[in-house]
DNA sequence: TTTTTTTATGGTAACCTTACCACACTGTTC
DNA sequence: GAACAGTGTGGTAAGGTTACCATAAAAAAA
């Protein structure tokens, strides 16, 4: 490929001019300037950003590092980030860690070799990972995890508020035994829906039954069998609170099954704000993230902070959109 | 950050030693060796691959245009690419195009001034872009788009014989006024699909009716369109093969609306293999695409053509799956 | 012993670009 | 007519690394 040494050749002038030209720094003459350009074309010539990032120290490059790109949420998330990054003049390098410490640790080492200016830490990192990104000196921020013990960027949805939203509108509809299925242990997510869940109960005077709750994995099998060991119970739920859309689509499943009726003889209602939960029958109630928005907020404050790392760093709390559809309104079944 | 200088200050030794260790090229004694990688651990050295990319002129980086990480099928190829390339050393950036040639064209410029080692471009893709690329010298594959003008690397599903199957598996059930909602008429994709329906109603001596092929544009909307438009005619069909499982799945949406049941009025197949397909009730019947192979299979070819471009680029073609569920299976309906 | 080979290390140019300084010319101001 | 500002251009170091050549001591072969 044409250096910028081939174009000053072509043009008959030195390199310093056509940097001149290209950085439309400094003086330069209007003839030179046009044979500049023309020679430019010629050659097709690009400059190379690996020797400007040499002496700028710059990539104009993001790393987005989540657990897996094919797990709903991500693409559109990817998809809000690419779009700023690109307006902005960034690249986005995406990485799979599958939630691996080991990953993630050889992905914070690769990043930070190929000088990327900033990194997007979605899914759950730890205060350790966040330590370290810290003491390297990386500018970073994290979607959807909280992190107290340092002033760092992040971004995420208002879970809480989320949880409370589906538990006080499931109760509103007249559903009062209300089960919950929730996401993993580990999960800070998990916690702040079941701590919504627990929230709204409170306020309505129902009392807390925590054989309510059944441990899920946010996959849909898991939904399957949380639901399973509800319908079991000598006293079983009227509704179920489902902590994401895949684990209601597995239990919608299961109370069909057993020829229960939704949303009839059990309301539902789960968390994300899939597509796909339009498409099933009933159609499935939830609490809708607002994933490109977190996407894009994101990409804008890590970009900001990279130009100006001086500026404080905050966090930016999102809320969520109680999408009632046909799993959990009474008497609108079926339609 | 670390430079090479430093550790070669810091362990008392010149930086052409320390660059050796780091090649782990010529002769380094032991001691030194020690010294070196202690210094290296003690300021957290890595080296700048910006620096090395200089030299090399190679980024250990690939480009994927894709048109947009939301859509089905692209999640799970971008994550096979991603696998493959982490595991020999690349890193990925993806690009998502909207089908919008100047954004294209655009991330094109990009790519090459960023020095990306090679490109893998999944969508449509023109002739003009693949002689482009060419011209330029770019390292590039492309996913399941036919170029016939000149030899490329490429990938990509046999559509036409995914569809034969699907259609000829409607064909054994019973079915014999079978209709298919199609592809946009721009994509070689869709045409490849209608091109094996035609085959396999001419194989099972069943006339092609035109009137009974609908255009859609792969979305969930467009399915409802076209299956309203074939319900209405005065000899509606009993069987459709949809040229995606979005669309299908609209299709049901208006099928069921309309107080049809699936399969025993209408049996219905769709097309790519979606999860989602799996959830609605009664499951959708589709021809699954071996995303994940296609990706990694692509990421293989593209590698090894960056690292030996001397070879023959040649075309792989991969056999899709026919995943038979209860939407075109006649006397299991509801189950 | 002398010559050759092996081992070990260092110095420097090169990759491509920009930052910075130096120089020269034209025109303006005192 | 001397000093100065504005315009236009070129030379060179620097950024971090590796390739390549040079040097030298130690070991092996003659």
């Amino acid at each position: 490929m044409a250096t910028i040494k081939d174009v000053a050749k072509l043009a008959g002038i030195s390199v310093s001019t056509v940097s001149r030209v290209l950085n439309k720094s400094g003086y330069v003459n209007e003839e030179t300037l046009k044979k500049v350009n023309l020679a430019i074309k010629q050659l097709n010539y690009k400059p190379s950003q690996i020797a400007r990032g040499m002496i700028s120290r710059k990539t104009n490059t993001l790393g987005l590092i989540l657990p897996d790109i094919r797990n709903v949420f991500f693409p559109e998330l990817a998809r809000a980030i690419e779009d700023v990054a690109q307006k902005q003049g960034y690249s986005v390098i995406v990485c799979n860690s599958d939630n691996d410490r080991e990953k993630e640790e050889s992905y914070f080492q690769l990043l930070q070799e190929k000088y990327v200016d900033g990194i997007i830490l979605a899914g759950e990192v730890t205060d350790n990972q966040v330590q370290t990104l810290k003491d390297r000196g990386i500018a970073f921020l994290v979607i959807d995890t909280i992190v107290d013990f340092m002033p760092v960027l992040s971004v995420h949805t208002d879970h809480i508020n989320g949880a409370f939203l589906a538990v006080t509108h499931l109760i509103e509809q007249g559903y009062r035994r209300i089960a919950h299925i929730r996401g993993p242990a580990a999960s800070s997510t998990a916690e702040n829906r079941l701590e919504g869940y627990k929230q709204a109960l409170s306020k309505a005077g129902i009392a807390y039954d925590s054989s309510l709750v059944q441990m899920g994995d946010y996959q849909i099998e898991s939904g399957h069998d949380a639901m399973n060991k509800l319908l079991v119970m000598s006293n079983p739920p009227d509704a179920v609170f489902v902590a994401n859309d895949l684990m209601a689509l597995g239990a919608m499943d299961i109370i069909s099954d057993r020829g229960l009726k939704i949303p009839d003889d059990i309301g539902i209602i789960g968390f994300d704000g899939l597509q796909l939960g339009s498409v099933v029958k009933p159609k499935l109630s939830t609490v809708a993230q607002p994933i490109y928005e977190i996407g894009t907020i994101a990409a804008e404050m890590l970009i900001e902070s990279i130009r100006n790392p001086e500026k404080e760093k905050n966090s930016v709390i999102l809320q969520p959109k109680l999408v009632i559809r046909d799993s959990s309104t009474r008497g609108k079944a079926g339609d």
